[in-house]
DNA sequence: TATGGTGTTACTATATAAATAACAGTTACT
DNA sequence: AGTAACTGTTATTTATATAGTAACACCATA
């Protein structure tokens, strides 16, 4: 992926929303806590909830999730907000006058591939539930 | 912020050396089939040959590999070139003064290093001789 | 000792994402 | 119904990592 936090903010969002259910759900309150701007938790919502992750009602604040946090993946997550779903990329600038050159490309998608292939599958075995739970320990382990 | 290609441009650069070993192996040279330019093809080799991956005699047109290709794993390429050894980033910047905020990167820090272990393993597991015989085979398929 | 290459640093340009702004449309409340 | 608040979306600006370029001291070879 580029170097984006956008998976670490839609982490932070739906997180947010899972532990606050009863209190203040605006996209102010969670932008508050991620120290960023209403607009751009909006713009992460839309892609969760186009994604099927989140239900948001337009107008209204009433945001919940919609499914059950164990039945939603870091990997789920993680499709939700990056177009490209690529953590290495390819040079796409090379010159095709070159034997190296003109086949470089596929060979690293290849290879690109199995790598991305197990990153997605190690995102798979990790649920929202478990990372709401790791912070909620933090929190606790904090307090004593 | 740009998506990076370096580590297609070294893979590019070590199999060009190997496979060109007795031709013309100047910055030049490798910079015309990657169509980049020379000045980055040295600090790329100077990456390379600092993770000892590569030797090159200053002044001297005399790059090659410090051990045989199948010895040189993605990973050892990925480690050389790639500063902070993140695929997936954390959002610094969270509100200390929320529950969610002030733990959120621990959890995420935890669960993005297994992600990275995962695709470490399997750049393990792919070696420069397989690269660079994959792109000979290409090569060979499109002449006949 | 002249030519050409390397290794390195400094600087500029470019691309991508974050941050911000703006606003039509929706909801909720009185 | 009227109004205040919020959402969903698009457009614009700003920040910054990375590629690209330039420059040059040092080294190697003929």
């Amino acid at each position: 992926m580029k170097y984006s936090h956008k998976l670490s903010d839609a982490v932070h969002v739906l997180s947010y929303i899972e532990i606050f259910q009863d209190e203040d759900l605006s996209s102010k309150a969670i932008a508050d806590s991620i120290e960023s701007n209403p607009s751009l938790i909006r713009r992460l919502m839309s892609s969760l909830s186009k994604a099927g992750l989140l239900i948001t009602r337009s107008g209204s604040v009433s945001p919940r999730l919609s499914r059950p946090a164990d039945q939603i993946s870091l990997l789920d997550i993680y499709l939700a907000i990056d177009d490209s779903h690529e953590l290495l990329h390819v040079d796409k600038k090379t010159n095709m006058n070159c034997p190296v050159g003109r086949n470089i490309q596929d060979t690293l998608n290849v290879a690109y591939d199995q790598v991305q292939k197990a990153a997605e599958k190690s995102m798979q075995s990790i649920v929202l539930q478990d990372l709401i739970e790791d912070v909620l320990m933090r929190e606790k382990n904090r307090n004593k």
